[in-house]
DNA sequence: ATCTGTCAAGTGTTGAACAATTCAACTGTC
DNA sequence: GACAGTTGAATTGTTCAACACTTGACAGAT
């Protein structure tokens, strides 16, 4: 009897935990190089132990590691970016079209994520926003109910995640997808799927060429401070 | 210059590729359980090492760990089997639909593919025959060109392959589904994608279908072999 | 027979050491 | 001054040995 509730973590998984935490949220921005040694002193437990706990991460795609030469927090380039997004296209569409009689709960749960979104664009909370707007398609994915392809979009969603922080939360104002959102979930509840999915597809469009520029730009910036650093030395 | 040869591969990673082989011939049967210390001793690498190992083929889903109890080579369930095959369903009809403008280097691999997969079918070769038959499904997927749906889908493939084993391999005629592969490849080559997605629809819920009725049998052949050594012991 | 305490075996974690590799600074030569 | 080669510090990769903690089985007590 309440089994479930006790459930043993591993030094190792929690580490790895938390320092995803501390990616997922931008406190290690993409590129930083992380030190065995420093970073395990400094979470109180052994070398091996963070070891394990960077392996972790270094297989889901967060950190990358580079042989002899260190682990850096990943980065994502404009390729990247167009393959999750590709990922997130063939997830969602077959989720939705899989959606012929919802769990009502399913639906509830989905209705919840819209309104907690619309608040916090309401509250112009842009984090929050994100966040209750990854939430509200992760919830799509419900519909397929495979365990595998649910986590394969998670871990997905995260490297985007990552790649989000990296550029200004500022610079959108994701407000303008309430529309959007309520559309596709009054189509949805209304079982029309096929239009559902269509509306779905040209909003993940809209958003990955939206995420896209702003890369661009955010690299263009990041090049110029480079250059002008430089030029500053010499 | 020649720089893209020379790759290095830590002990770690070497060790997880022959385990992993030895997983996905066979050779440790699902169900066996592993341990650090003699496996270490066994393959001349040290504890921490083999940990490494296992960990890593434990987050791709080949090996299961139980927290202070060991580890041991999962286990396929009929729900597994499921999950898989719907895994499949979406990301091969996904990459045929998107077969639009074929590579033609990628049309004459799987076209090869095909043939060596005939061949062992011809040479009564069951096991090479499945090696082929699942190489030319993962041919299809590149299509996609994306790599994180590629790599996934070869994961996925991985487990499946491993459930396979479990079963005897000669209990199947692979041979039969020699023209239903022919097809598959005319369609495609003829740009006839949807008639082609149905066909590989079709194929493949008949695969399921079949998997989970002999991983059925097996099962029941399994516990009655268990009760039939219990009641000799009592 | 059920329960409880003990114990061995195995995993989880630590810390220290050594080997291998990279990178940058330093040499000397041209 | 430019360049190739060398040296050495820093960091990662790997090994080893020890201890803590958990589990499962066994034996003895009830």
């Amino acid at each position: 009897m309440e089994r479930s509730q006790i459930h043993r973590v591993s030094v190792a998984d929690q580490v790895a935990g938390i320092l995803r935490q501390k990616v997922l949220t931008g406190e290690l921005r993409p590129g930083t190089s992380l030190q065995e040694i420093p970073l395990a002193e400094s979470m109180g437990v052994s070398r091996n132990t963070m070891r394990e706990a960077m392996r972790i991460l270094s297989l889901e795609g967060l950190l990358k590691r580079n042989i002899h030469r260190g682990i850096a927090v990943a980065q994502l380039s404009l390729r990247d970016v167009q393959e999750i997004y590709h990922v997130r296209r063939v997830l969602e569409i077959s989720a939705i079209l899989a959606a012929k009689t919802p769990d009502p709960e399913l639906l509830r749960d989905i209705l919840d994520a819209l309104q907690q979104y619309e608040a916090a664009v309401q509250a112009r909370d842009w984090v929050s926003a994100v966040t209750h707007d990854l939430h509200f398609h992760g919830l799509l994915i419900r519909f397929l109910r495979n365990k595998r392809l649910e986590s394969f979009y998670q871990k997905t969603i995260a490297e985007l995640r990552m790649g989000m922080v990296l550029v200004d939360q500022r610079h959108d104002h994701p407000g303008i997808l309430i529309p959007v959102h309520r559309k596709l979930y009054e189509l949805l509840t209304a079982g029309r799927l096929k239009e559902c999915a269509d509306i779905l597809l040209q909003h993940l469009e809209d958003s990955e060429s939206r995420l896209a520029k702003v890369m661009d730009n955010h690299r263009l910036a990041q090049s110029a401070a480079v250059l002008a650093s430089k030029s500053k030395i010499s």
